[in-house]
DNA sequence: CTATGTTTGTTAACCGTTTAACTTTTTCTG
DNA sequence: CAGAAAAAGTTAAACGGTTAACAAACATAG
């Protein structure tokens, strides 16, 4: 059944030594041109492929890199990709990129109390792209046993001692703020999760904070509506929000699917969006396009992600020595029709009386 | 840096023999409670984690298995995954089973003319979980490697000669139409992709077909309409749609983004879901849900799909000579908002007049 | 024609595990 | 208590590559 042909196959049909035969394989120049072509003719022939395994045990690289995802805590079974297409289409990144690179990529989840030491033993990981809240045990890990690390949406706030990749949440926050004060509304509430809980949350909010400062507009703490970072969180707050109707005349939402929420409690009750409330999302997933109205929101380059992701990794694989890089996407934020213009909205809500 | 523990450095701090040590962890009956117990303590304390790359090479079986999957044909470059949260999900399956079984997982998307031979080969793969299109060529090089292969919506016509999961797509086109016809709907019109080209859109177009002949109605061509199977493909359908809502009351779109299309082309020009037009989608992804209004769906198993591949390739992994097994899963409609009954429907349509 | 360098190769150890075959020790049996 | 059987442990080859160290063949220069 298993008719692996190996080097030694080759060497054998050839009549050369395996030495020589690996050395044309790897290109190290140390044949004649007439017995390179010889060797690489047999391995046509034979129909033989390297086997990677072998060599990882020999040169202790493996040409694999691991992904490391979030987990649902609530199930603590599958990856957060289940209910959030933000991660497939990072993940899709990441393996265009590492297949351009010559790396295959191994995925899993990160589940509670789980190291990555043991990973990267175990499969002799050259690299891993490590995603979602770091803690100091996984770069310890890695650093000991030689394997590089980029952590994605990690943020790790202190000395830039690993190379990170992040979104820019305060100035994203500050954008999806600023539209809708562009369009003249005044009391923009924000509907989040737990604030003090998430990082990529807080700085959102903050960047929100800051652009009402800017405005010179007070902050108010019962402008603040948090509830879980999910499409139900969203829900319960579109419901509180559909009791202030007359106060608040928009919303930035931390993250889409909270808005989506919204949108089903305005929509419920008969109420209309923009019209009597207009809002913003953040992270721009796909289903922002579909909904109606398409959600204005500010995106995030997810899949770039993934491809700056591996070609960090690589560049550290090849040269462990380089110095940490630190990227920070800039956010942009995408229009579409879930925010109006606050004195137009007056006109229309008028004109319905 | 790599301060690797070995099983040598086990074998001689505790001062008995590799092979002791060996089958120790591999829990073969062959030393004394005293040595096992010495010999775990000291892998204990080192903290030796067994090189699965070692391992695999020596027992020709690597503990990995890799899924493959769609690539997105126009850019040649990303999985499929970018845009379709459904692949997502099912990985998440995969992986969480996968890693409940002990193995871990590789992905990799399945590029044209790419052969899968060269990736069993490279990596020693115990198994491959092929999604979508199957060709002859994959399960020979499977067969020829012996890696076990379980075959996802690939709907191998044939001889049952490899696992396989499929969806009853069948089943699910004949439970929509089904559900439209229940409602009290007679001119129902399928919104698909080129129908001839892909197996299972066929397939739920003959469901679709088989409702509608039970019902005693005569299928009318110009009641089919094809476009890519997109947001836009479905956009422009619902523009056509558009034209003839005196003919047509409802519509069966074979997978969920057309319906998401068709739905924006009547929001776009004042019409209603479902007032003006019920639809039922497939898929159900999570979106149905955000949507307004929620999309009537035929909903099937992704996750569960993920599982159950991870099962069958292990059992066959486990057990090569096991008969071939073949899942197809029933689906269900999954009832939301935007199908309703035809006349209530002319009801509503009366009263807003 | 020798000394020297270069090109082209080979040999054999090594990576970390498994495992068949063998040996030693212990236990059991009559 | 001898001999057999069972238990506990060891040795060494294998898996399929890489690579340092060595060697032969050939070309070149003086």
């Amino acid at each position: 059944m298993d008719k692996r042909v190996t080097i030694r196959d080759i060497a054998r049909k050839t009549g050369v030594s395996v030495a020589t035969v690996s050395n044309v394989i790897n290109g190290v120049n140390k044949a004649s041109e007439q017995t390179k072509k010889i060797v690489l003719q047999a391995i046509k022939e034979m129909g033989y492929q390297p086997n990677l395994t072998a060599r990882s045990l020999s040169v202790n690289r493996s040409r694999m890199i691991g992904v490391l995802l979030p987990i649902d805590e609530s199930t603590s079974a599958s990856l957060l990709l289940r209910d959030n297409p933000f991660y497939g289409e990072f993940i899709s990144g990441v393996e265009y990129q590492a297949m351009m690179s010559g790396y295959d990529v191994l995925i899993s989840g990160f589940r509670p109390g789980q190291s990555c030491r043991e990973w990267i033993l175990k499969r002799d990981l050259d690299g891993i792209v490590f995603v979602g809240n770091y803690t100091a045990a996984v770069s310890n890990d890695a650093k000991e046993f030689g394997s590089q690390l980029v952590l994605v949406d990690s943020y790790d706030e202190g000395l830039q001692k690993h190379h990170s990749i992040n979104i820019d949440d305060v100035q994203g926050g500050y954008a999806a703020a600023k539209h809708l004060l562009d369009l003249g509304h005044k009391n923009i509430a924000i509907a989040a999760s737990n604030i003090l809980v998430d990082g990529a949350i807080y700085r959102r909010f903050c960047g929100y904070k800051d652009a009402l400062a800017e405005s010179g507009i007070f902050l108010r703490n019962d402008f603040i509506f948090q509830d879980t970072l999910s499409f139900d969180g969203g829900y319960r707050i579109g419901l509180r929000l559909l009791e202030q109707t007359d106060k608040i005349s928009a919303v930035f939402a931390v993250a889409d699917i909270m808005a989506f929420g919204i949108i089903k409690a305005f929509y419920e009750n008969g109420k209309q969006i923009p019209r009597d409330l207009s809002i913003v999302g953040f992270d721009d997933i796909k289903t922002c396009e579909y909904i109606i109205p398409p959600l204005t929101s500010v995106h995030q380059p997810v899949y770039e992600k993934g491809i700056t992701a591996v070609n960090i990794l690589v560049d550290a694989i090849k040269n462990p020595d380089i110095p940490k890089r630190n990227v920070l996407f800039p956010l942009k934020l995408t229009e579409r029709g879930s925010a109006m213009n606050f004195c137009e909205r007056r006109v229309c809500a008028s004109a319905s009386l």
